[in-house]
RNA sequence: GCUCCGAUAGCUCAGUGGUAGAGCGCCUCCUUGGUAAGGAGGAGGUCCCGGGUUCAAAUCCCGGUCGGAGCUCCA
């Protein structure tokens, strides 16, 4: 007999050669009902697993994470049931459980149509009513290669297992495939799925090998699990910044001045000069000096950076300028560490932190560019700091809070992540395992959990990545904080130490929004359009009730004004059109003035998405409401 | 960059080898309004650009530009 250890550490006595389904079963019949597959000593199994030796055993239901992944999985394989049965000269690439869902890669003569796409998820209907169970068999080599002999895609995979290796194999009805497993035990399991979307995807991810057509889906154990997925998806979508930018007005491209460079509209231009605002006092606040650096640079700059040897496929050609090769820049940290050259530095002097909405241009490819998200050219709220080595942790302190302090406003949850030394690094063990050291203390002794990012690191100094949340809980990359072991090398910078001898700084990279592109980007999808108050383009829509009370509407008007509150007056129209328009641009209040308000110097407040809600107020008590959440940047996402 | 898809009024989109369409927006007039669309009339188009096929192309074909879904890469 061999001992299986529950999750509760209770431990059932079991015939060797017992199955998972078999332990559910000894559990409970309810169990057994509901298993779909397990987890022996860690690893998830197919319920059909034969246990040959004592073991932890754990029963994976439909509550579970990992059955999520074991379903999609099976679903990918539903799908390319489906896909052969209506196809069946469709070669077979791989087909995986992705976040969120899974994907399945075929090689065709023709792309697949949003037609095909509907005959797909009908056929995958019949290939779970047909409930062909998930069978597991273990092959050789030899044996493999006879089995897809007709797919040459997975001859191809094969030919990496070693000759002894054990193959495994899953049959469902008609289709076999090549895979470790596992999976539930049939497809009648696979109830609630969905088909999204086709593209095509290079073979093994190289873009020198064939285009593969890949068909992407996502799956639920529940329906109501899909009906909320899919509708998550929807608000996604309506919250794209692309069409919200153009709808409110934010920002356009143009092709005549080129693609992935932005047009900021004055709409626009308003979020992004409070964003600019609130960091500038920010920044003095902690300490930095702001700077200006040129958009171009001589190409002997960037040849002393580095950035030409490492970096010339994302920078923009050169320009001829009296001869010399001019490139627009890349980065900002070569213009920044001119300046710290700009004159001889003493340790007294350190650290120098200069800070700068610094415009870069990349070239990026044209299939990256995404909205304002990717784009060619952006501005960074770009910082470094020169410091002696011994200042470090204090600097690394003093970002902490600066990135702390900036993500509060605007209402992101983050995580933090350390990167550490990558396969290929400049810099000795030494250097690495100090740097990397200094910023896990750093994050200890704040009590900060972070995670390790093994590898992760660029090539010249460890980094902590701070990683968003939006309020419909997708990642986005946020600040980032980087030590740099090569530029102060390459540029050989100095400062003179207390001992009067000649000393190397350190250098600390840092950004907070990154590009303002992709922050005002990201706001835009995260706020849903809906900006707070101090950052909303338009503060207050002023609506009087009918002409007659217009002039009292004008002068509550001026008196907004005076206080820089942005503020329109909108006479035309019936109210009830006009409430609805400044609905439809989101503006967070609207002012109705008629008789009543009028005569008695007050306002009606209307506040944005809470038409109920109606207030009315002394105008006085009103703006000094307003002037208080302007000022606070109140993060108040409608 | 690559594969596929798309581009028609300011916006969202329908449509077709033979006279260019809707809704919203815009303009004018009527209506003077109490919290998400009052009414009537009107203006507005190089159907992305270039070439080809055709008696005839906005429609079919080829090339380009821009956009989209992905792959790869990234602030």
């Amino acid at each position: 007999m061999i001992n299986v250890t529950l999750p509760d550490d209770s431990v059932l006595e079991m015939a060797p050669g017992s199955t998972i389904g078999d332990v559910a079963a000894q559990i409970g019949p309810g169990l057994a009902k509901a298993a779909v597959a397990g987890q022996v000593d860690g690893e998830t199994v197919d319920l059909g697993y034969a246990l040959e030796r004592s073991a932890a055993v754990r029963i994976l239901t439909a509550r579970d994470e990992e059955a999520l992944v074991v379903l999609r999985h099976s679903a990918a394989h539903v799908l390319a049931t489906a896909v052969r049965e209506l196809k069946p000269e469709a070669a077979i690439g791989f087909g995986p459980a992705i976040e969120d869902g899974f994907y399945y890669d075929f090689e065709v003569d023709e792309p697949f149509t949003p037609d095909d796409l509907e005959a797909f998820q009908e056929q995958m209907v019949e290939v779970v009513e047909a409930d062909h169970a998930f069978e597991r068999r273990r092959v050789t080599k030899e044996e493999a290669r006879e089995l897809f002999s007709d797919d040459p895609l997975k001859l191809e995979r094969l030919e990496e297992f070693d000759d002894a290796e054990v193959i495994t194999v899953y049959k469902d009805g008609p289709f076999l495939d090549l895979c470790r497993g596992p999976h539930v035990p049939s497809t009648g399991h696979v109830t609630h799925f969905k088909l999204l979307s086709a593209a095509g995807a290079y073979w093994r991810g190289d873009e020198k090998r064939q285009m593969l057509q890949r068909i992407y889906g996502t799956a639920f154990f529940k329906k109501a699990d899909l009906t909320e997925h899919l509708e998550r998806l929807e608000e996604a979508k309506r919250r794209d910044h692309r069409h919200l930018g153009k709808q409110l007005g934010l920002f356009s491209t143009d092709p005549r001045v080129g693609p992935g460079l932005i047009l900021w509209h004055p709409r626009g231009a308003v979020i992004r000069t409070e964003i600019e605002n609130f960091e500038r006092e920010l920044v003095q606040r902690h300490g930095y000096d702001l700077v200006y650096t040129p958009h171009i640079a001589s190409e002997r700059l960037f040849e002393i950076s580095g950035h030409l040897e490492n970096f010339a496929e994302s920078m923009f050609g050169a320009m001829d300028v009296d001869g010399v090769a001019y490139r627009p820049k890349p980065m900002n940290c070569p213009g920044h560490i001119a300046i710290f050259q700009g004159a001889p530095r003493s340790y007294r002097d350190l650290p120098i932190r200069y800070a700068e909405f610094g415009t870069c241009y990349r070239y990026e490819r044209s299939g990256v560019l995404h909205g304002m998200l990717r784009v060619r050219g952006f501005t960074q709220d770009d910082a470094h700091i020169f410091c002696t080595r011994e200042q470090v942790p204090e600097e690394i302190e003093r970002l902490l809070d600066l990135v702390d302090e900036m993500l509060r406003v605007f209402g992101y949850p983050y995580t933090i992540a350390l990167a550490t030394k990558p396969a290929k690094a400049l810099g000795t063990d030494e250097d690495w395992r100090h740097a990397e050291g200094v910023l896990a203390s750093v994050l200890s002794a704040r009590g900060l959990d972070y995670a390790v990012d093994e590898g992760g690191g660029a090539f010249y100094g460890p980094k902590l990545d701070f990683e968003l949340t939006d309020a419909i809980g997708r990642k986005w990359q946020g600040p980032t904080v980087q030590l740099d072991f090569n530029l102060p090398e390459r540029f050989e910078l100095e400062y003179v130490g207390e001992d009067n001898e000649r000393h190397r700084p350190f250098m600390i990279h840092r950004v907070l929004v990154g590009s303002m592109e992709r922050f005002v980007g990201g706001l835009i999808e995260h706020y849903a359009g809906a900006f707070p108050v101090w950052l909303a383009p338009e503060q207050v829509r002023v609506l009087p009730i009918s002409e007659q009370w217009e002039a009292s509407a004008r002068e509550f008007v001026s008196q907004l004004e005076a206080v820089r509150v942005r503020v329109t007056l909108e006479a035309r129209d019936t109210l009830g059109a006009r409430i609805r328009n400044g609905e439809l641009f989101k503006v967070p209040y609207m002012a109705v003035i008629g008789e009543r308000e009028a005569e008695a110097g007050t306002v009606a407040i209307r506040m944005r998405g809470e038409g109920n809600k109606q207030e009315v107020m002394e105008r006085g008590a009103f703006i000094d409401r307003l002037r208080a959440e302007i000022e606070s940047r109140a993060p108040t996402a409608v």
